[in-house]
DNA sequence: ATCATTTATGCAAACGTGTGCATAAAAAGG
DNA sequence: CCTTTTTATGCACACGTTTGCATAAATGAT
């Protein structure tokens, strides 16, 4: 049985409030008695209990952080920025991980709400049409990464990757080497991140005068395969250089090269997105989008943290930075 | 403000009591009333309060789980077969992350005994002289995952990896492929993992009667940059074969190697340990021990539900498999 | 119709804290 | 020394549930 605040109440001869303050550093309580209690609780190993706390002031200090899978390296990363600033301020955090389940979704806003957490960081690739009405009840703070949500979605409260400044950068760096026939070996057609890294790329033809070919873009998965079918692109549009939607594409992509004989810069640069661990320790390594993953989650924290606080937020948009390596050379 | 028992009690025109045993679906309650209340509480939107119930039942269904970096990938896939099977039988997971750090230490066991979660596993690389005690100490049932700790620590329940057996595992392997000068690039010498695995290599070696030659072995931290270390192994020792304590050991040897030249498997073979996602991509693919990690957690997830339950559980002890890809070949 | 059961509901206490308000004790002011 | 102010403590209620026990209503048995 946990020792509680009305037992060192009792071993000090003392109200339990008089207890509650004093572990509080209370002004109200002298410092004999106050300093008496905390050693006594000291000894006898007192921890309070956030439960019974919880419910009477009405806040917990806990926040719940729900991913799609905490095995994307990815995910995995935003969410030890957020663990970091989170356990800094205090506030625990309880982690739910979706699968894009529509099941494990209602259940997960359920747990969310029974558990009465302060606030929610939602990083879901996708955060399905069921989902979105659901979180509204939570009733706390909601900041949303990288969010697929369409923009009508406001009062909801954001950060995430301009997919479409990195498309334009990723592309304008191929243009700048001397490349115009360009291809971009995309991901699925239905994510907003796929289509506006697609904007970025046409943006930046556009910019060079370059004419845009629907020929020279194939969409995919965003695994591994997808990249591995980089020869029907390669047959079709006879590229200089390709775009890839993913770093994890652009390996597949570098896969199937290698196996044909293509070499990768010589004959074909490739550029990557996103700037995983295992970019630079493929051969070549690749250049690629660096999306600065664990910032993305500390941010994210800190917006929340200020949401608590009462503070007007601002949505963020954070722009990747272009990681020149060696998948790519001048023409 | 939430809708509570109370209110909808009040809407009801029943007391509280009765609302909160319709809601449990007890027999005490008249079909009728039951169904009644069941209607309201949907239409008024009602979400029980886990913290009020908590404090009453005395148990939270909340679990903490500790590791030192969600950003490990081995650690990732543990805590998604963890989250798993708690999401699947009604437990919430507390995540704390500790960096290895003391006073991260201290601060989460501490949040897990204020919380009152009615258990605990731990995934943490080093279960510190500081944590150990610490641990006993927050009162509910602990496994630990891979622990470090001595086998005089009893009373706690642990699933681990069987190290030695791995380290057998690859090192008979080169041996069976013909290498007779195998070198040992191992992790951080206060590392049980470590030991343990160099004990593996050592045991191959006895068995095929090849003599232990400390030379063979070096120490790192388990991390690229021991890997790209391998150069001063090679002056020293010069292997045919490398079995490296990691993947990402494995991973920066590949480089260093292919940087000087040196190319794997034709002039060196190279096994690595973990089988992470990398491990398939590199070029060339490892060789390596794979380590069922969700299939771990799951297991970790499941004894923890036993011991909740009140049964008696036995220690896990799994064995990895030899994946063999194209980073080695015989001699 | 009367009493004994069964069935359905309400009462009240408990879980461990925080906190406004009342009050006792001490200090200050005259 | 008496009143006023300050300082330190206790009382009691609240937070939202669950649950043992009492009780009222309904049913059944005779």
């Amino acid at each position: 049985m946990k020792v509680s605040i009305k037992d060192i109440a009792k071993s000090a001869g003392v109200s339990h409030s008089t207890v509650s303050r004093a572990l509080a550093d209370s002004p109200l309580i002298a410092e004999r008695t106050r300093a008496r209690i905390h050693r006594l609780a000291q000894k006898r190993g007192y921890t309070p209990n956030a439960i019974a706390r919880g419910l009477v002031t009405q806040h917990t200090r806990a926040l719940g952080v729900v991913v799609t899978s905490i095995a994307d390296p990815f995910v995995a990363e935003v969410v030890r920025g957020i663990e970091e600033i989170a356990a800094d301020n205090g506030y625990r955090v309880f982690l739910g991980t979706s699968h894009d389940e529509p099941a494990r979704e209602v259940n997960l806003v359920k747990a969310l709400r029974e558990w009465r957490v302060d606030g929610v960081i939602v990083a879901s690739s996708r955060v399905g049409a069921l989902y979105q009405p659901h979180l509204k009840e939570i009733g706390a703070p909601i900041v949303l990464i990288n969010n697929q949500g369409q923009a009508g979605a406001r009062a909801i409260h954001s950060i995430a990757m301009d997919d479409s400044a990195g498309g334009e950068l990723a592309t304008r760096y191929l243009i700048e080497q001397g490349h115009r026939v360009i291809a971009y070996l995309g991901g699925p057609a239905d994510r907003a991140s796929h289509r506006d890294r697609l904007n970025g790329y046409k943006r930046a033809l556009r910019v060079a005068k370059i004419a845009f070919d629907p020929a020279r873009v194939q969409t995919g998965n965003g695994k591994v395969e997808a990249g591995e079918r980089v020869g029907e692109l390669l047959a079709r549009a006879k590229p200089t250089a390709i775009f890839c939607y993913n770093d994890i594409t652009a390996i597949g992509a570098l896969h199937a090269l290698k196996q044909r004989g293509v070499r990768v810069p010589q004959d074909i640069s490739l550029v990557g997105y996103d700037d995983i661990l295992l970019a630079s320790y493929v051969d070549p390594p690749l250049t690629t989008i660096h999306q600065p993953k664990d910032e993305m989650g500390r941010t994210a924290m800190r917006m929340l943290l200020d949401l608590l606080n009462g503070d007007q937020v601002a949505n963020v948009r954070v722009t990747g930075k272009l990681i020149v390596r060696e998948s790519t050379t001048t023409l």
